[in-house]
DNA sequence: GCCAACGTTGGC
DNA sequence: GCCAACGTTGGC
């Protein structure tokens, strides 16, 4: 069981609209090692979903439902997606700021690497966010 | 709108 | 294989 985070523009792509339409298929991803992540992600696996530019904010959980095949958007290069599904939405939402001003979290890849949009998770973060949110 | 931090491309 | 130029992401 792995942990992950999975970054999106929410006037592109939002939470709400994933609880709306049930679930979705992340496509679009155009970076080798955001492409290497989401071939590692197998079904059940947990992934944070992060709004960037707008809120920036982690607002809830999504599960891994479909593994990785070919993106149908990609007109050429080995790119591929994942279907996911809501989990849970976060009572409390997470911000970049909280985050950043945590000493528990400054290993995160959302600060070391701000630019990866599909980015792995260690199991501590991942709970430790979660309690977080709960609080 | 700017810029830092990357990633990619292409000439050499 | 190196590196300059350029493009993109995302925070501010």
């Amino acid at each position: 069981m792995n942990y992950w985070l999975l970054k999106s523009e929410p006037d592109v792509y939002s939470f709400d609209t994933l609880l709306n339409e049930k679930k979705g298929i992340w496509d679009g991803v155009r970076n080798y090692q955001a492409r290497n992540n989401l071939k590692l992600m197998r079904n059940g696996d947990l992934a944070f979903f992060y709004h960037s530019n707008i809120g920036k904010e982690i607002v809830g959980v999504i599960k891994i439902i479909k593994e990785y095949y070919p993106d149908p958007t990609a007109t050429d290069g080995d790119w591929v997606v994942v279907e996911v599904e809501p989990f849970c939405k976060l009572k409390k939402q997470i911000t970049l700021e909280m985050i950043k001003k945590d000493l528990n979290l400054q290993n995160i890849g959302l600060i070391k690497q701000s630019r990866l949009s599909v980015m792995s998770i260690k199991k501590e973060e991942f709970d430790y966010i979660l309690a977080l949110s709960e609080s």
